[in-house]
DNA sequence: TTGACTAAACCGACCAGTCGGTATACATTT
DNA sequence: AAATGTATACCGACTGGTCGGTTTAGTCAA
């Protein structure tokens, strides 16, 4: 069972640098360097510089997943206030999933016309966590007390608009409070187009 | 009058290029072949390769202001309701603007941290939008008949922060769609804020 | 012995940028 | 009107360096 370090640095390292300079900037030469792991280890583990994105989105991802699943909506019985909880839980965890970027829209813009696999994997990922996290707000949907009062999946979708689009913002700026700003206007959002007090 | 061809041709296929494959995967070649023009001649107009993407982003963005100034917001008397018209042309007219994606996006995401002159044009560039929407929106801010109504400043910013997570999940799935339908939910999120029917 | 791993030299493709030169147009001089 | 100067547009082969990826030669632990 191959554990522990050389593969974990690589990975590491390789979401830390795309993070901040985008894929193609981003060399394998100066992905070793910062793991402090050798050239020939590099393709010991990764066929080649693209199997490593994936293997980064699929870590990336997974991080997520885990951050998201151990909110404390778990803990809350009634519906609504459930799907309210995980709302607030998105918010105030967004510094943690996405403090340094995402990676999957990083990915999205720079890579969906040339990488068409990452691209894939990409969408896929993105349908993921936007039926999980549609699943998650379904009661607000049923809920709506509101014309034109938006579903599930178009919550689920707006979040991750509002998300994405943020960070574009907030990189530009290197501004961190316009990711903040942006979801709390979500949050407004959502509870409006519910009318939930708040 | 001025110069026709040559140069005009270099932006219009850089633009082209570099919203579709993003700066770092665009060569000087590939924009030379696909204007038609040599690389000499490229040299002879543009200093380096930045100078050139400095020069695209200008153009892009004159070209979106003017398509926002020719929406009918303008003969509109009543303030709330130009600022409404204002809204709904910017959701027309996106199509026109940001088909083929946002070059501010792109950049900002690719070059923030590898290119500081581009990354600050594109951070001011965004504060000029900002700004002008802001200006435009004006009069939903103060209308504001609800609790927590977001300012002018903060529609403008919001949806920006839209437009710009949807082009994200756009390219991420090819479909252009996931655009319509986020600018859709943002004006009924600003009506609702503002309580205007419909 | 084998398989995970290191170290560094090496390769071919490719890239941004350079350089020497030609072409045209329009003045200015003779 | 011819000759000369000059500024700008334009050309494409070429250079120096970088990148992803390969190869070789070896280390170390189970």
């Amino acid at each position: 069972m191959p554990k522990k370090t050389a593969r974990q640095k690589l990975l590491e390292a390789a979401q830390t640098l795309m993070l901040s300079k985008g894929y193609p900037a981003t060399t394998v030469d100066e992905i070793c360097e910062a793991a402090g792991v050798s050239k020939g280890s590099f393709y010991h583990f990764f066929g080649t510089k693209e199997d490593l994105a994936l293997a980064v989105l699929e870590a990336f991802q997974a991080r997520n997943d885990r951050l998201i699943a151990a909110g404390p909506q778990g803990g809350v019985t009634d519906p609504t206030e459930r799907a309210l909880v995980l709302v607030d839980h998105l918010i105030a965890a967004a510094g943690e999933m996405w403090g340094a970027g995402c990676l999957l829209g990083n990915f999205a813009l720079d890579l969906a016309e040339t990488h068409p696999a990452i691209r894939q994997d990409v969408s896929d990922r993105f349908q993921r966590v936007a039926a999980a996290l549609s699943e998650g707000m379904a009661p607000l949907a049923s809920e709506a007390g509101i014309p034109h009062a938006p579903s599930a999946e178009e919550l689920a979708e707006q979040f991750i608009v509002v998300v994405e689009g943020a960070l574009v913002l907030a990189k530009a700026h290197k501004d961190w409070s316009y990711v903040t700003r942006a979801l709390e206007r979500f949050r407004q959002d959502v509870r409006r187009a519910v009318s939930v007090a708040t």
